[in-house]
DNA sequence: CTGAAAGCGCTTACAG
DNA sequence: CTGAAAGCGCTTACAG
């Protein structure tokens, strides 16, 4: 079936494809009675302009592209990328924008399709996940002007002179609360499973650090490994924990979490009674382990919801606005020790 | 940094911009030498053709969309949707497609966003998962004429006229080995966990029956439950199958298997001893609670691949190709009691 | 093989 | 408030 033009509409309606064009786009001086006769027609012919058309013409696409960086791991393992789906599905739709999805399979890959999608005009702008800390994909964009907004914190180092925005959760704060909650508790040989990856690991062993020292306990660096954020590393990580005798760890991301808790079992010892667990990230509970684990919960989908407003900002005034924190929150469940103390 | 255009590029090789035009779209007629001039001075601008003007012009976008229709359960618990992205992301890379995520979270947005899909001229297609039966998009797109494929197999009855083309694994098979490995470790009393929500339950379960009939055991209702792919409901499942006293239970999908799994220790059950289980859709082993489940497997990344081919033929040729079946294979673990016997 | 020109379907100053 | 017209940056018959 041939689709109608804006000409074919203005026909029906008595009018210039200007003024079709203009009750479309909501342009106040037109006429009450031009206005609705518009609308009839374009309600009875269920009349749609062609996007790509007003994309040429308004220099506006209305995409925006969601870039997720090749990272070492599994991208999807971890739910948080489900969430930030989730809301910025949610956001986009609701504003009429269309989300176009970036990932690689290799770093080939995204190099390559990065460029092209910086050198093509097809998005209005890009929102970024910082998966990964050595990430030069930043400089590269901000030299391109495309607006962009980063979920995550981005280095601090990288563009000192650049304004870029982000969406993030207080890692530190949350890393701050898990470990005070352990020593709460009563534990005092806290481990923590850490990762240098990003950012947001970088800022939760702050957190833990932090609240070691306000509660006067000493640093050991024996109880801190490193992992990748994986369920493997996570168990690697404990393995090489326990000779050091922790009565607690914090692990920065649930799935390592879920790695210690097997590691611990596996060594004949009992959670939470030997060790005390907290995660982070908040896994759902149907992929948790059991008990589940006490952990630090982030509000994912809702920074997608605002990475998306802040770009749809960004897009229309072209002046970065103002990074968003969020706050996280403490869920406290039976591996913890709270309820089940035998 | 303003933007260059075909003509520039055109003044620059000393041709019109026609010819730069046939170059970049590799059009076979323009003398060597012209074609190396333009050539050059593309890779010395770093010059990208606007894509937007390109599809106006083209009437070709080379974006499809990816439509995951509102399910009523967390759509990205399932493993299946993230493989199904890598395999697809993967394959739009490769054919330099942009891919558009839709996803809703609610009956009404679904309605309302697909309809401006449909309406609006942005997609050259659509890769559609069936995760519901009673899935009335499918011909409302029919009728649009907009080029798409299932990733799943339709319902048989709808569109009795229309070819639809489809991406499925053998479903069918699948029930029947998983089924058929039971039985061959001597058990009789197989229950399974099925879901009549989309075809894939329907064909599991029939593989489910036609191995029980092959086999000469009886069918026995009692040793039927429905569930919806959740964890929960595999749970709640298998407590209404518990009284049956079953030997072992075929899970259609991974996550009632864990469910199930659960179920089955709280009863104070032994895996596999007392009930041995196999479920479906592979869930990466880091999800999975220990022992792991003995499944079956389905290329769904490849699905997700052949998807986009397919996609991709259809658009250019406008002929929709055949559909495609991928075969299932078994993967025994522990939880099935061949190892670990005792 | 190549270029001038029309056309894709909108938006948006510009006059009026 | 409204319309005629130019323009967004390509592609692609059409002539030559």
């Amino acid at each position: 079936m041939k689709r109608l033009t804006l000409n074919e509409i203005g026909k029906l309606a008595g009018v210039s494809a200007a003024t079709v064009s203009r009750v479309i786009n909501n342009y106040p001086h037109v006429t009450q009675e031009r206005r609705e006769r518009v609308q009839e027609v374009i309600a009875q012919t269920g009349f749609q302009p062609n996007l790509i058309a007003r994309s040429l013409a308004s220099q506006r696409t209305n995409i925006i592209g969601l870039v997720i960086p090749n990272v070492a791991h599994a991208v999807f393992t971890d739910p948080y990328f489900p969430n930030l789906i989730q809301g910025i599905t949610q956001a986009s739709n609701r504003r009429n924008l269309t989300l176009a999805l970036f990932l690689f399979h290799s770093m080939q890959e995204e190099t390559r399709t990065i460029q092209s999608i910086l050198n093509a005009t097809l998005l209005d702008g890009l929102i970024i996940t910082a998966d990964r800390k050595e990430y030069s994909l930043v400089p590269q964009i901000v030299k391109q002007g495309l607006p962009f907004i980063l979920v995550g914190r981005p280095e601090s180092k990288s563009e000192p002179s650049a304004e870029i925005t982000y969406v993030n959760t207080d890692n530190i704060a949350g890393g701050y609360l898990a470990t005070e909650h352990l020593i709460t508790l009563g534990r005092r040989r806290i481990a923590i499973i850490a990762s240098d990856l990003n950012t947001a690991g970088d800022d939760r062993y702050t957190g833990y650090r932090n609240a070691l020292r306000d509660h006067n306990i000493s640093f050991d660096a024996a109880l801190v490994a490193q992992g990748d954020f994986s369920l493997e590393s996570g168990y690697a990580a404990m393995q090489k924990l326990l000779p050091e005798q922790p009565d607690a760890v914090f692990a920065s991301s649930d799935n390592m979490g879920l790695g210690a808790q097997r590691a611990i079992r596996d060594a004949g010892l009992r959670i939470p009674q030997d060790i005390a667990i907290v995660g982070y990230d908040d896994l759902p509970p149907a992929m948790q382990a059991e008990p589940q684990l006490t952990t630090i919960r982030q509000p994912v989908e809702q920074m997608g919801i605002t990475a998306v407003e802040l770009l749809s900002q960004f897009v229309s005034s072209s002046i970065a606005p103002a990074s968003v924190i969020f706050p996280v929150e403490l869920i406290i469940r039976a591996s913890c020790g709270a309820e089940q103390s035998g």
